[in-house]
RNA sequence: GGCUCCGUCGUCUAGUGGCCUAGGACUCUGGCUUCUCAAGCCAGCUACGAGGGUUCGAAUCCCUUCGGAGCUACCA
């Protein structure tokens, strides 16, 4: 490898949907690598084919990584020596190579219309041959071409595969050999001119110095048509990139994480109240690992402890509780004033607040006692909504666990002895309860405060009573006791 | 079908010939703690796909086999 600042590693997502948890482990193995090694992290949009990019994905695409943390040193938005970074706004570049390679007789124009070829894809299958470009047009005569253009045909650039074979070494997988007889000559660019992936891939990696591809398992056997085009531009095979396919992140199903077998958008983590420290720590477990027993990683240690050569060859599932356990563990590291910061947009979308300063202060406070109970930000809502509802009722299933005689007696013990208490804190108001309830009446403390839990917070699931009757006030907390008596 | 990649507990993984009667994490089960729910703590379940070699010794090396996945486009 060459000196280490000189690493420029690239992640070049095709905008056709929104960015998904097997992107957003590339990304993030491609981001973590550039740190580092002190090199630079290209972001380039792939956007080759017309017909299913959507710019709207572009942009969606730009604030998941944002969000996420992972930030690039050339791109969208950043810009860079090596731009533009959209592949749509290269055309020009990719269609002088293409006529390079056709002048150089790499490659060469193929007049197969795309009905010939499938049915002769169909009869390669039925005669058990391998499907792929027959080379037809390979060597056409000055009289078969003017045949096929006065045919009004109009050729595609297909690059010629010589005989041979193509081996290179991925950094993950070691030595890789394709025979060429399985690799087909391949189209570069279509009639009307425009590139497809295989040109544009290879070109940009090559004019924009990129040093190394670390990219999806799936793009592996794509690499020798890859290489093929480096050929053609005349490259030394010491000045290919280095390649690193990176093992799939795979649904419940073990195929490929997908729309069907998982929920695969980042957008919906982040709806849920996952936090991007989370999402990327346990991303960054899918396929490497740190190597000693700790898997608890800040952003910050991930770059200092990722290396290539950690990551795994083989395709990891996705865990949804796994993922939930590092959240939980995440959020309850968190400091008040950024749980804070996190929490308010939930309560507010949720409606449970509209964002006073008062309101504020409330949930401020209330947020340490219900911060090892979550797992994820959106269930802050439910949690909280006790403290700030207006029309306070308790429903049908709770109330009827508490409209029997000792739980009434509870309620009304309780009531007698919470009306004179001054300072309504915590402390005074749990010595008390138990001194009423639990000594006096001898009752066990989880029959005794569970009535009183349901009266006051609406649930017999809450954050811890006594604080919670702190939090709502004296007078919310005897009017709900008061309303909760039957007579 | 062909090509390529992959194969350690249910899941993610540690492990590069002896430190392995295989370690950690998540899940699950049981217990402790306890005002509910959590959190925390303790304990338990459970794995080297199979079969052959090589070796004093193999999860680690070799072969075969079985299984899974990806690719096989004028998608990326």
């Amino acid at each position: 490898m060459s000196n280490k600042s000189s690493v420029r590693v690239r992640f070049a997502p095709s905008p056709t949907g929104d960015l998904h948890v097997g992107n957003i482990r590339t990304a993030l193995f491609d981001w973590a690598y550039a740190r580092h090694t002190g090199g630079k992290l290209i972001f380039r949009i792939e956007d080759t084919d017309t017909e299913r990019v959507t710019d709207q994905y572009i942009q969606a695409a730009i604030d998941t990584l944002k969000w996420l943390g992972l930030n690039w040193d050339e791109g969208p938005e950043v810009g860079g020596e090596y731009g533009p970074y959209l592949q749509s706004q290269r055309l020009e570049i990719y269609a002088t190579w293409a006529d390079k390679f056709l002048a150089q007789g790499d490659a060469y124009h193929c007049y197969c219309s795309g009905e010939e070829l499938e049915e002769r894809r169909q009869l390669q299958m039925k005669n058990n041959q391998a499907p792929g470009y027959d080379g037809k047009c390979r060597n056409l005569s000055a009289t078969q071409i003017q045949e096929f253009k006065s045919q009004g045909r109009k050729p595609v650039v297909r690059m010629r595969m010589p005989d041979g074979e193509t081996t290179f070494v991925d950094a993950i997988r070691g030595e890789v050999k394709f025979e060429h007889k399985y690799v087909p000559d391949f189209v570069l660019a279509r009639a009307d001119g425009s590139p497809l992936y295989t040109l544009a891939v290879a070109v940009d990696d090559v004019l924009m110095k990129i040093t190394h591809v670390l990219r999806g398992e799936d793009l592996l056997s794509s690499t020798p048509r890859q290489i093929r085009v480096y050929q053609a531009m005349g490259l030394k095979p010491s000045e290919y990139p280095i390649f690193a396919h990176l093992p799939f992140v795979m649904g419940q199903d073990n195929a490929k994480l997908s729309k069907r077998n998982g929920e695969v958008s980042i957008a919906w983590y982040r709806e849920q109240g996952f936090l991007p420290e989370a999402i990327c720590n346990y991303l960054a477990l899918l396929g490497w690992s740190p190597g000693d027993d700790k898997e608890n990683i800040t952003m910050q240690e991930l770059v200092e402890l990722f290396t290539v050569e950690r990551v795994n060859s083989s395709p990891a599932r996705f865990d949804m509780k796994k993922l939930e356990a590092i959240n939980g563990d995440k959020i309850r590291a968190l400091t008040i004033d950024e749980f804070l910061k996190w929490a308010l947009p939930f309560l507010i979308n949720a409606k449970v607040i509209t964002g006073t300063q008062a309101e504020l202060d409330v949930v401020r406070s209330a947020l340490p006692i219900i911060q090892e109970r979550i797992v994820k930000l959106a269930e802050i809502p439910t949690m909280l909504n006790f403290l700030f509802v207006k029309n306070f009722k308790v429903e049908g299933d709770e109330m009827g666990k508490i409209v029997d005689p000792d739980s009434q007696n509870v309620l009304k013990v309780a009531l007698t002895k919470l009306e004179p208490v001054q300072s309504w804190d915590h402390v005074a108001i749990e010595s008390v309860l138990r001194v009423a309830l639990i000594e006096e009446l001898g009752l066990k403390p989880r029959i005794a405060f569970s009535a009183l839990r349901i009266a006051v917070t609406g649930s017999h699931i809450s954050p811890p009573l006594f604080e919670s009757l702190e939090l709502l006030g004296k007078e919310r907390s005897i009017a709900r006791i008061k309303a909760a008596i039957s007579n």
